[in-house]
DNA sequence: GAGGTCATTGTGAGCGCTAACAATTCCCGC
DNA sequence: GCGGGAATTGTTAGCGCTCACAATGACCTC
């Protein structure tokens, strides 16, 4: 603190207010045993002294290592991303390594591969990509990158290596759910097209209805959004009566929205129709009604991501299976089961 | 593309193929003018044909410019800061920044020295705070720090750089909307003792009851989340009939939890009570009822804040004010008003 | 055709650190 | 009190890039 130049103090300042070479300095911080206690003390003191830090860019130029990861990931403002992001990082940063993001608005192979020269402009050693649409799965088999590339939420279709949800079976709880409550067959208003997870999620909910010897309904098609779930949902109320007493949604906002629209059409949930989301976003609890949905666990995505993303960066053999399958599970509130437990009652997510 | 070492290829070594010296390399990749044209391409070829790419350790360490900015974030789930974070990542990127992010779960003095010297580690040369706590401003304000930062979030705290919605602006649109609509008092559920944010809000709650002649009624106090809301809600919905008629909430998760404790104590909304919530996130136009909200432009306060940190870093006077206040926007729907549009009519967020 | 200017290219010296090796010191047993 | 090995410290050479400056050559003017 005693000293303020113009520029940082380099490890050379340090060395020569300690009386030492900056080697030995180097040594010190990097708390190599063979350091004489004394000596050590000596350098420590000329560091705080001077507020020493060593500087990254040398440090990573002599060491070939940035000690940094890239995420690419896209609609981060919606909760699974988010939650997924947050996970990452926090699991990067127990490792001691530093997380840069780019977020794209919307995730195609120009943006994709932007994305990925931006993060390798900055220095990354290895990329965990959350690309949802089919679209950048593909792009990013064939993109060339200088790194390994962990992805994330690309359901049963990565060809590379991965960390999913396994989005078959949660289709699979959220379905046979409605079948076992006596519902006779289960509608679905499923995410977009080009999306692997939304994919998943129609196929599980298709093969146990199938399974039950029911012939599967025409899936619905949303945007994720609540809008596009009110604009299914006032066609689903078309179909009150006419057999439609169940409705699997593909994700809670859309079930938001869905469930408005039955209100404002005059039909009750669950009596007249059983309501089931995905995701379990906080806010699903204290729905009107509150929500029956599928709980992902996005923090043991980013962690295991991590893990793996590690592994390949350190050149170990990943310790694991190198596409990660892991299991959802059913929350099941009163738009599902009228008698229901109040908020606050069940373990928290 | 033909040339496969063991290690990335360098500037010597595309130099050597194009028949150059390294400089020249680093002046087409600088687009410097002087370069004969016939000279760049042929640079320019031997680029592609390596697959060359400038290592970013030694560029940051020659140049002494990392491009690469810090944020430290909190609650990176809900709905404004994730957004915010969005925001910043790319204002950051179209100025070629890239932007490494540290997300705590709880801001307190540690956790922030400790994000803040992850950051400094990692060579960003400037820090976006996103500290809504009041203890976080302060410990922002004294804590030692070789990079210029710019706090988003501190409502009207802020003793270094900051952006900000203006909190007080919008819970005085917030309450005057319900004064006007015939209400003769409003009760507030604010949001944690220690956010800045919320004692904004309140301060704004109060000093518009003040102006109109009410004496303010005692605030409840939540934690921002649906459940908290509900709780608050229940005891609300006591106060119906001896002078409750309309709440103000400090967020719109609380405000879903305050619909449906009324709700199920059979409480109409808005014929008994109106509500109104903070932040317009994309679900609360689905509520029963929609809710009326105060929208917050985080995509402006993302916007300014990074051109405030980049003049900071760049060492220009900052070219608007170093305390920037962003302008809230009141989103009238159902909850206050029974006759509101129906969901996609109304301009969107 | 000498001298001057400009465009173009090359050379050398760092940036601040770590890694490999060399040098010094210490401590022990005999 | 001296050889030998371990512990401790110093020296040197990069890591791959940019910056400042030097060198070269082309072209022009008088």
């Amino acid at each position: 603190m005693t000293h303020s130049p113009l520029r940082p103090p380099t490890m050379a300042d340090v060395a020569r207010l300690a009386g030492v070479s900056h080697q030995t300095v180097s040594r010190v911080l990097g708390d190599h045993p063979n350091v004489r206690d004394e000596t050590r003390a000596r350098v420590q003191r000329a560091i705080e002294e001077m507020g020493y830090r060593r500087n990254s860019s040398a440090r990573a130029l002599a060491t070939r290592r940035t000690r940094t990861l890239g995420v690419v990931a896209s609609n981060t403002t919606l909760y699974g991303p988010a939650s997924t992001l947050f996970a990452l990082e926090e699991a990067a940063r127990a490792e001691g390594y530093l997380v840069s993001t780019v977020s794209v608005r919307k995730l195609t192979v120009e943006t994709l591969s932007e994305a990925l020269d931006h993060l390798s402009d900055g220095g990354v050693e290895g990329v965990i990509a959350i690309a949802p649409q089919r679209s950048a799965v593909e792009a990013l088999a064939e993109l060339r990158r200088p790194f390994p590339v962990v992805a994330v939420g690309t359901g049963s279709a990565s060809t590379v290596p991965s960390a999913n949800v396994d989005q078959y079976l949660g289709a699979r709880l959220a379905t046979g759910h409605l079948l076992a409550a006596g519902h006779r067959t289960v509608w679905h208003l499923a995410g977009p097209e080009d999306w692997q997870e939304a994919a998943d999620r129609v196929a599980g909910w298709r093969k146990t209805l199938e399974e039950a010897g029911v012939e599967p309904p025409m899936p619905l098609r949303g945007d994720w959004s609540p809008l596009s779930g009110y604009r299914a949902g006032q066609e689903l109320a078309g179909w009150v009566g006419r057999g439609l007493t169940a409705v699997f949604v593909a994700n809670d906002q859309m079930a938001l929205g869905v469930l408005r629209a039955l209100r404002e059409a005059g039909v009750r949930t669950p009596q007249d129709v059983a309501v089931v989301g995905y995701d379990d976003i906080p806010e699903s609890e204290f729905f009107a009604p509150p929500l029956t949905t599928v709980r992902q666990d996005f923090s043991a995505v980013g962690q295991r991501s991590i893990a793996l993303l590690l592994d390949l960066i350190e050149g170990r053999t990943p310790s694991g299976p190198t596409r990660i399958a892991i299991e959802p599970q059913l929350v099941v509130r009163a738009s599902t089961y009228p008698y229901a437990s109040p908020p606050g009652t069940a373990p928290p997510g």
